[in-house]
DNA sequence: ACCTGAACACCGTTCAAGT
DNA sequence: ACCTGAACACCGTTCAAGT
């Protein structure tokens, strides 16, 4: 249980929770602290308690995203299949994330962090890239990818999974459902990744 | 000259041309409509005689960013050279701008926008893609890419394209010049929307 | 037309004080 | 440890009033 132990008892990640589901439903701008702790029932100086200042409940929750992040790109690039398949999970995953939580996923990406954590959320980043230049230098060994750094052409993927989720989120995908655009667009980016004939 | 006719003159453009500074330096977190009418020297109400609102501001700004966006798309896709020359000086573009004024470009592409102007940004937002679509369109035709419709191929060009500069400003691109990454990028892009052997 | 100045309800942040 | 309540300096928005 552990509810109420002292007015709330686990502020942090109700606070946490809550925020996620406000830059869901309205936006950075929608988001304040003081809202927050109007919508838990507690003083507005509570958060302060646990989150220095807003950027810090920021950075928290970009790296609580990221973790999640990482952990499901990671069992798609070690799920079951050969490489092909298991880059095309990959991707898939990306954009299910990507689709599913995509306020969190463009907090991730902001380029404004707070100097003291920005550290952690890059190491994450990079960890997320990682997953994928892993997953290309198999492919290469197999002839399925072209040669060169593994980690460049991880950017690239990156970049075509990306921006697709950006567009769609940004409604510029109209009535194309995401699945056929991402089946497209990974179909080319794997097409274009083969070693040249 | 037309300087100071009232008691600033042109305040729109200014205020228009001061939010792109601020959003550039600042992010959206540091960006006041009184802080603007500071700046320029105008009581804090002023603006509000020429933006409803400060959301009618920022979507003011993506309007004029995206005008200018696909001035610069179209300036390359009509440009000299071959089909597939153009279509690399068609990332180029989009590269080169998106770096240059991502604050701008990342307005442009943001999904929150007032109901009474989205109209007008989701029109831009198509135009875009059409100049992507109208060029691939042409490059079908002369065998340079593979079939399909150009409209969904244009949504992966912009994905890849679109993804790398959020990379970039995002910093996840570390030391890898922006350059080199955006010459992979469209390598890889064409060659994955070239014609299957 | 265009701008001012006061007003209102919000916000982040700080800090002494309570339990 | 964790939270409260008051305080301060900000903010967006509105509106009567000035020129």
């Amino acid at each position: 249980m552990a509810e109420g132990s002292y007015h709330h008892g686990n502020l942090r990640a109700a606070l946490l929770e809550r925020a996620e589901a406000v830059l869901t439903e309205s936006g950075p701008a929608g988001l304040s602290l003081r809202g927050l702790a109007r919508d838990l029932g507690v003083s507005h100086a509570a958060p302060t308690r646990h989150f220095r200042d807003r950027q810090a409940l920021l950075d928290a929750l970009a790296v609580s995203g990221f973790t999640e992040f990482n952990r499901r790109l990671g069992e798609a690039a070690d799920g079951p299949g050969g490489v092909e398949r298991r880059l095309e999970a990959l991707g898939r995953a990306y954009l299910g994330f990507a689709v599913e939580r995509h306020a969190l996923l463009h907090l991730m990406f902001a380029a404004k962090h707070e100097e003291r954590s920005s550290e952690e959320l890059r190491q994450l980043g990079h960890h997320s890239l990682d997953i994928a230049s892993r997953l290309l230098a198999e492919a290469q060994t197999a002839g399925a990818v072209r040669p060169g750094d593994p980690a460049r052409l991880a950017q690239v993927a990156f970049s075509t999974v990306h921006g697709l989720a950006v567009l769609a989120v940004g409604g510029l995908l109209d009535e194309t459902p995401l699945d056929e655009a991402g089946d497209l667009a990974l179909r080319v980016l794997l097409a274009g990744l083969r070693p040249p004939a």
